[in-house]
DNA sequence: CGTATTTGACCTGCGC
DNA sequence: GCGCAGGTCAAATACG
C-alpha cells in the first residue's frame, strides 16, 4: 500500500489537542478536511494556491465575495469552511461601507466568473467526498489486513513457542525422572548434544533446575533471585510446574502455549495450591500516553475494585477479564502520579480462552514478556540479563522503553512507550503515532490494531522486523532491528554483542521480542469492549 | 430486570 | 502483635 495514504487517512479530527498537533507536525500537507482553514494548514500564499482553487477564489476576488454576501447568496458561503478566516472576515469588515460600490460594479463578466467558481467548488466538493469515501474504504481494508496479520502473527508465535516448549520438555523430563546423573550420562541422553547451563546443582539438597529457569550460580544474590526469599526451592517448584503444564496441556492456549512459568511460588505452599497464585505473579506493565480512561486491548474487562494507592493521588482500578468464565487475567489501571497523561496498565495472568485478533497482540506481548521474565533465562556476561539491554533489545526505539523491575513485589516487565529521547523528542514511531492518532498517543502492544499506526509504519519495515526474528531465532535479527530499522545511537556494539549472545542462547527471548514488536506493529483498536475507569476521584 | 460499577469491608502479606 | 498497604469480595447502586 502506498505510504501516502497513511498520511491522508485521518480526515476528521476532533480532538482538542489536534490543533497544536498539526501545527507542530504539519505532515498532512494534502489534507482535504474542511474543518481546517487554509491559514493554519499552510504558511505561505504559494502553498495556499497549491491546494486547489477554493483558496484563490476568495483571496483574489474580494469584490465578488462582498457582493455574494451582501446579496445573501449562500451558495458561496458553504465554501467558507475552507477559508474561514479570509472569507468571512472580509465580508464582515466591508459589508456596510462597500454596499453601493458592489451593487454598481456588478457585471456579467463577474457573474460568469462567479458561476464558474461555484461550479468549480461544487466539483471540488464532489471530489472531496469521493476522496473521503475512498479513505474510508482504505481504512476498512487496512483494518482487515491488520487483523489478518495479527492473527497470523499470533499463530506463528504460538507455533514457535510450542516448538520450544516441546524441545524443553524433552530435555527436562529425563532429568526430573532420573534424578542425579552424571553430566556424561545426560549428554548421552541428549544424543551427545551438550545443552548449555543444563542440570545445574543448586545446593546441598541436590535440587536440579530447569535450564530455562536458572542461568547461573553466580548471581544467586542478585535482585531477581531474592524476590521470593527462597530461590532454590522456588526454582525447583518452577521446574515441576512447568513439567506438569507441559504434560497436561501440551497444546495449551492458542496464544500462550507456555502458559505461565512459575518462579514466585511460596516455598511453604504445595505446588498444587501455588499454581494459580504463581500464574498471576508475573506482570507486564504498559505505560502509555492516553487521555482515555483505559487503553483498549481487545479484551472485555469488568471492574471489580478501586483503591487509592500510596503515593499516587489517582486511584488504581482493578479489572478482570470477562471474555470467559474463570479467566484468571486481571489488570490494574492507574495514572502516573508524575505525569497524569500517562496511563499505566499492568497485566497479570494468562487467558484461558481464545482471543479476538485485536487482543492477540497484547496477549502475546504480555505472555511472552512474562514468560521471558519468569523463565529467568537471560544470560549475559555476569549471568543476569542486563535490564538496559533488554529494554533496548525489546523495544529499540527508545533507551528506556522496556525494563524489568524485580524490586517490586512481583517481577514486572514494563513496556514504557511514553519514553522520550535524550533530546526530548519522541521516538520516531511515537511521533508517527501521535500524528496519526492524537486520541491515542501510543501504539500499545495491547492488541491495539489501530490502522493508523499500521499506516504510519512503512510497509517494507514489517516483514523486515518480523520475519527475521521469527524465522531465524537469532539475535542477528534483533541486531537488524536495532541497527537498520530503528536507528538508536545509544546502542553500542558491545550491547549488541551481548544481545546476540543472549538471544542466541535463549529462544524464549526471541519469542518475546517478536511478540513485542508484532504488538507494536499491530496498532490499536479504540474502544473495543472496554469499560471506562472512573476519574481521579477516589472512593476511600 | 439484567448487567456493570461503586464502595466499604475484609483478607493477606510485610515491616517494625 | 500491630499497623499499613495492596488486593479482593460482595452488597448497594446505577444504568440501559
Amino acid at each position: 500500500m502506498d505510504k501516502g495514504w497513511g498520511l491522508t487517512l485521518e480526515t476528521s479530527p476532533s480532538n482538542s489537542d489536534r490543533a497544536g498537533f498539526f501545527k507542530n507536525k504539519p505532515v498532512f500537507g494534502f489534507n482535504l478536511s474542511p474543518k481546517y482553514n487554509a491559514g493554519e494548514m499552510f504558511s505561505s500564499s504559494d502553498e495556499k494556491r497549491s491546494i486547489v482553487n477554493e483558496v484563490d477564489f476568495f483571496s483574489d476576488k474580494k469584490p465578488i465575495v462582498k457582493k455574494e454576501n451582501s446579496q445573501g447568496d449562500n451558495s458561496i458561503r458553504t465554501d467558507d469552511q475552507f477559508v474561514v478566516n479570509t472569507g468571512l472576515q472580509l465580508v464582515t469588515a466591508n459589508a456596510g461601507s462597500d454596499q453601493s460600490t458592489v451593487d454598481d460594479g456588478v457585471s456579467s463578466e463577474v457573474l460568469e466568473d462567479k458561476r464558474a467558481k461555484i461550479q468549480q467548488l461544487a466539483q471540488l466538493q464532489v471530489e472531496l467526498e469521493r476522496m473521503n469515501s475512498e479513505n474510508q474504504r482504505l481504512k476498512g481494508m487496512l483494518v482487515q489486513v491488520n487483523n489478518s496479520y495479527s492473527a497470523l502473527q499470533m499463530h506463528l508465535v504460538t507455533l514457535m513457542q510450542q516448538q520450544q516448549l516441546n524441545s524443553k520438555t524433552e530435555n527436562t523430563h529425563p532429568h526430573e525422572v532420573v534424578g542425579a546423573k552424571s553430566d556424561e550420562e545426560k549428554k548421552k541422553e541428549n544424543n551427545g548434544t551438550i545443552v548449555p547451563r543444563q542440570f545445574m546443582e543448586l545446593g546441598p539438597s541436590g535440587s536440579k533446575v530447569d535450564p530455562m529457569d536458572e542461568p547461573s550460580h553466580s548471581h544467586s544474590s542478585s535482585e531477581e533471585r531474592t524476590l521470593s526469599g527462597s530461590p532454590r526451592n522456588n526454582v525447583e517448584l518452577v521446574s515441576r510446574d512447568k513439567a506438569i503444564n507441559r504434560e497436561e496441556s501440551p497444546e495449551s492456549e492458542s496464544w500462550a502455549p507456555n502458559k505461565a512459568p512459575k518462579l514466585m511460588n511460596s516455598s511453604s505452599k504445595p505446588v498444587e495450591q501455588s499454581t494459580e497464585a504463581t500464574m498471576r505473579k508475573a506482570r507486564v506493565s504498559v505505560r502509555a500516553r492516553s487521555e482515555a480512561p483505559m487503553i483498549s486491548d481487545g479484551c472485555q474487562w469488568r471492574k471489580y475494585g478501586q483503591k487509592m494507592a500510596k503515593g499516587n493521588p489517582c486511584p488504581r482500578a482493578y479489572y478482570r477479564c470477562t471474555m470467559a468464565v474463570g479467566c484468571p487475567v486481571r489488570k490494574q489501571v492507574q495514572r502516573c502520579a508524575d505525569d497524569r497523561t500517562i496511563l499505566i496498565t499492568t497485566y497479570e495472568g494468562t487467558h484461558n480462552h481464545p482471543l479476538p485478533p485485536a487482543a492477540m497482540a497484547m496477549a502475546s506481548t504480555t505472555s511472552a514478556a512474562a514468560n521471558m521474565l519468569l523463565s529467568g533465562s537471560m544470560p549475559s556476561a555476569d549471568g543476569l540479563m542486563n535490564t538496559d539491554f533488554l529494554a533496548r533489545a525489546m523495544l529499540p526505539c527508545s533507551s528506556n522503553m522496556a525494563t524489568i523491575s524485580a524490586s517490586a513485589p512481583f517481577p514486572t516487565v514494563t513496556l514504557d512507550l511514553t519514553a522520550q529521547n535524550p533530546n526530548g523528542a519522541l521516538p520516531n514511531y511515537h511521533q508517527r503515532i501521535n500524528q496519526a492518532n492524537p486520541h491515542f498517543q501510543f501504539p500499545l502492544p495491547a492488541g491495539l490494531n489501530h490502522p493508523n499506526f499500521a499506516a504510519s509504519m512503512s510497509a517494507p519495515q514489517m516483514p523486515h522486523i518480523l520475519g527475521q526474528p521469527l524465522y531465524n531465532q537469532s539475535k542477528f535479527s534483533g541486531l537488524q532491528i536495532s541497527q537498520d530499522n530503528i536507528h538508536h545511537p545509544s546502542i553500542s556494539h558491545d550491547t549488541l554483542s551481548a544481545a546476540t549472545a543472549a538471544i542466541t542462547a535463549d529462544p524464549n527471548f526471541t519469542a518475546a521480542l517478536a511478540a513485542a514488536i508484532s504488538s507494536i506493529i499491530g496498532g490499536s483498536h479504540p474502544n473495543n469492549g472496554n469499560s471506562p475507569m472512573s476519574g481521579p476521584s477516589s472512593n476511600k
